[in-house]
DNA sequence: GCCGAACCGTAACGTACGGTACGGCAGGTC
DNA sequence: GACCTGCCGTACCGTACGTTACGGTTCGGC
C-alpha cells in the first residue's frame, strides 16, 4: 500500500537553528509553491548554501524535512473514550471534522499536499507517503478508537471501523480538499467550517448511529 | 469562484496529426508526469519542436490543449429524467458512481490531475480550471438534473440540489482521490468499484431518500 | 518542372538552477 | 595569541531544458 515512512522523531536532532531554515523554507513553500530554489531558501533563512546541503543532503532532503517537520507540528491531542454518550461523542465527532476541514483549507495543508502530489509523479522521494501519513492516516488513527468506543457504548453500529472512518471522512471533506489543490478559491470561514462539520455529523450518525439507543434500549 | 474556462469546442481547428500530437503528450504525461520535455513530446510524435512551437504556442500552451483534448473525449451520456422510479434512480446513481470511480482511478486522470495540481499553485495557466469544470462540476452538472427529477418523483428530499450533489460526491470518492495523487497503491479492481458504488448509492438514500415513497404514499 | 508552404530533424542559444568551492568572520579551546 | 570549527556570502561549474534558427524533404497547385 504505503512505502513504509521512517518514524524518525524527526524534531529530534534539529537544533534551534534548523528549525528557523525549514520555517523559512516552509514559509517559501507556502508562497512559491514547487517553485522554490535553494538560493532563494538560503537568502530568505540567511544561511549559505553550502549549509544547506550539509544539513539536508540535496534538494529533496530539504523538502522531505519541511514536510516532517510540519507535520511535527500539527500533532493534535487524542480524544480519550471515558464516560461517552451521544452528545459526547457527537462533540468529538464535529471537532475532528472541524479540526479537519481546517487543516485541509489551510494555506499550509495545500502548499504541502501540493507539492507531494507533484512529486508522487515521478517516484524519486515519499513526500506523498509522508504527507499521507501525517494527514488521512493519522486522523484514522486518532479517530477509531472514538468510533471503537461509540460502538462499545452501543451508540454506533458498523461491522468494519475503517470503512466507517473512510464514509466519516468523505462526508466531511466531499469535495473541498480537491477544489482547493486545483485551485479552486473556496472561501471556508469559521461558520461554513462549524456547519459543514455538524451536518457531516449528523449525517454519519444518520448512517452510523445505533437504531435502538445505546444497550439495546 | 472559478475563472472562467473558454467554452471553446476544442475538438474545432484540430487536424488529426494535432490530435496524434496531443495522444503522444498524454501519453508521455502519464508516463513522465510534469516531467516531460518539448523534445520528448516532439520525438514521440515524430514531429519537429519548431511545429510544437508553431501550434501550441508554448510548453503551457501545449500542456493545455493536451489537458482539454483529453477532457474533450471523455464527455459521457447523460441520463434523462423520463419514467423514473426508485429502480431506474438508484441504477443511475449507482452508475455515476462507478463511472467516477472509473475516472478517478484511471492512470491518465491521476496524471492530469497532478500536472494540474501542480500548475494551480504558481498561476501561469488555469489548467486547475479546465481540469475542475471537465471533472468535479461537469460531474455536478449531468448528476442534478437526475436528481432534480428524483425529487419531482418524490423519491428525494432535499433542500439544495449541489448540497446534496457534494454529499454524493464525497460518499462515492472519500479518501480516495487524494490517496491516489499522493502515490498510494490502492488497487481498485471493478468488483471494489461495484461494490462501493452501490454502498453509496445505499447511504446517499438513506440520507436523502423519500422517507414516505413517492408522492407521499 | 517549378514554387511556396508545411513540416521534419537537429544544431545552437540563453537561462535557470542544483550543486560545489572558497575566502572571510565569529566564537570557542588550548 | 594561535588555531580550529561552523557558518555566511558569493562566485563558479555543469547540465537540463525552453526556445529559436536553419537546412533538407515532401507535396499540392500551376
Amino acid at each position: 500500500m504505503l512505502q513504509g515512512v521512517p518514524d524518525i522523531e524527526n524534531s529530534e536532532a534539529l537544533t534551534e537553528r534548523q528549525q528557523a531554515v525549514l520555517d523559512a523554507a516552509l514559509r517559501l513553500l507556502v508562497e512559491e509553491g514547487d517553485h522554490l530554489t535553494m538560493t532563494a531558501v538560503a537568502r530568505r533563512a540567511s544561511c549559505s548554501k553550502e549549509t544547506l546541503y550539509k544539513w539536508f543532503g540535496d534538494r529533496d532532503g530539504l523538502l522531505t524535512a519541511t514536510v516532517q517537520w510540519q507535520a511535527s507540528k500539527v500533532r493534535v491531542a487524542s480524544v480519550d473514550g471515558k464516560g461517552l454518550d451521544l452528545a459526547s461523542l457527537t462533540a468529538s465527532l464535529e471537532r475532528f471534522a472541524s479540526d479537519w476541514l481546517k487543516v485541509i483549507s489551510s494555506d499550509t495543508s495545500i502548499a504541502l499536499n501540493r507539492v507531494a502530489v507533484g512529486h508522487a509523479g515521478s517516484g524519486k522521494d515519499n513526500l506523498g507517503a509522508v504527507v499521507l501519513e501525517n494527514g488521512r492516516f493519522a486522523l484514522a488513527k486518532r479517530l477509531k478508537p472514538v468510533l471503537e468506543a461509540g460502538r462499545h457504548a452501543g451508540l454506533l453500529e458498523f461491522a468494519d471501523a475503517e470503512t466507517a472512518f473512510r464514509t466519516f471522512f468523505g462526508l466531511v471533506g466531499r469535495d473541498v480538499q480537491i477544489r482547493l489543490l486545483l485551485g479552486d478559491r473556496l472561501e471556508l470561514t469559521e461558520a461554513a467550517i462549524g456547519g459543514d462539520a455538524i451536518r457531516a455529523t449528523h449525517q454519519f450518525l444518520a448512517l452510523f448511529g445505533a437504531k435502538n439507543g445505546p444497550q439495546g434500549f
